[in-house]
DNA sequence: ATTAATATTTAGACAAAACTAAATATTTTA
DNA sequence: TAAAATATTTAGTTTTGTCTAAATATTAAT
């Protein structure tokens, strides 16, 4: 008969998983401690403290000097606290009404909340929806996400039409310049103007037009129509 | 100018806070290190310690063996706590279908998550319950609860007729026993019979006849009619 | 290819929250 | 009222997660 021997994860483990998952998906496979580091406002020596006892527990690769990667183990563990927090924040927006730009630390909080069937309840509770209020996917059960296509409105040429669908940078700042300049996820864009100077761009946002910066272009993902 | 400094409540310390705020409220107005640390899993020498740190913080008034009563600090942090437990199990029951016998161990979780404007949305979101699935009491924002009158079943005659109004035993064990039973909130309960032997009793039930201990009926809490 | 700059790890310390074992105080019982 | 029993506190450890300062390794620059 097997003994079912199921790891017990700290919350401090699981920030540590969820910083490793996030550098890991933009940058490369393997993680820097000092990039961890900053992620996670910690000092490096803690955060080599930290990975050794994920290696211990077979969560993450880590070779000395050579950084860090999750391992399967630890993907799935890490994927699954994302699913919570980005179904925190659907719940948080769609049914408490709170502004996109309020609940990323509440769910902060919430990610960590242990049971299984909760967060099952909470997914049909909110209609199984695939990405939260940011536009960034929504992991399923098994920690896998369906990445959509899509473009840096920056990239986009004079007259290209498109429908904003995500953001890179999800700061409280940038979202309420979003609010301000009544750009939303589903808005639709289409671009006007380009200054080759300093790359700003005029866009016609659903009838509105506004003149934004290369930052701004940059952090917004478009799907081109 | 003020400067206000707000304090830092550990989890641990709401914990304990809560433990003397539920034992207070039963027994008398000092609660003895002994009875914290039963309620609590933890050894009398770590409540000893803690209640250092609490009355350090002005959480609680300490006297040398003589017991721990909370501060009005005190009790306005724990009855919040309490407050906000007892909103989660409302909103587990209610809006994601959870059984009364499943929520308690989730609400532990979710009663230390810190945001005013969390508890006070989700609040609304319930329509301002004044009581949670166990028919217990949900503190106001200013942490006071408004009783109702009732009595123990145990304590009524024979041919009262009265409504289920709440529990003092609230396990997963009395609940399922209560659900077998199809004794709830809200049932109406009239006294068939009563044994004087061993003080059991036949009761009818929203129209069902059955038989119930004295540990059954010491731990029902009901409203006369 | 050295040196300088940067990144990472080690060593040692600390605070929080728990524990065990021993000491002390209070309460009960005879 | 003097033991005996019980309750509480103190002293000394342990684990977890963090930190600073120093040592070491890697990478970049001359
Ligand atoms: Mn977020
Ligand atoms: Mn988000
Ligand atoms: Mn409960
Ligand atoms: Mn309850």
């Amino acid at each position: 008969m097997f003994i079912l021997k199921l790891m017990m994860v700290t919350l401090s483990e699981e920030n540590y998983l969820k910083a490793i998952y996030h550098l890991g998906r933009l940058g490369s496979l393997s993680v820097s401690t000092n990039a961890i580091a900053d992620r996670i406002n910690a000092k490096a020596s803690s955060v080599t403290d930290m990975i050794k006892k994920l290696a211990e527990k077979n969560l993450v690769n880590y070779v000395k000097y050579q950084g860090v990667s999750l391992t399967e183990q630890g993907r799935i563990t890490a994927a699954t606290v994302v699913r919570k927090h980005r179904l925190w924040e659907v719940f948080l927006v769609e049914k408490l009404n709170f502004r996109w730009d309020e609940v990323h630390d509440i769910a902060e909080q919430l990610e960590h909340v242990k049971s299984e069937k909760l967060v099952s309840k909470l997914d049909a509770y909110l209609g199984y929806p695939t990405r939260d209020p940011h536009g960034d996917p929504i992991p399923d059960k098994d920690g896998n996400i369906k990445s959509i296509e899509k473009s840096l409105l920056s990239q986009l040429r004079l007259n290209d039409s498109c429908v904003c669908v995500g953001l890179i940078d999800s700061s409280s700042d940038f979202l309420k310049y979003l609010d301000k300049n009544k750009i939303a996820l589903g808005s639709n864009i289409q671009i006007l103007s380009k200054e080759s100077f300093d790359d700003s761009m005029t866009i016609n946002v659903d009838g509105n037009i506004i003149n934004i910066s290369q930052q701004i272009s940059n952090n917004l993902y478009v799907k081109i129509k």
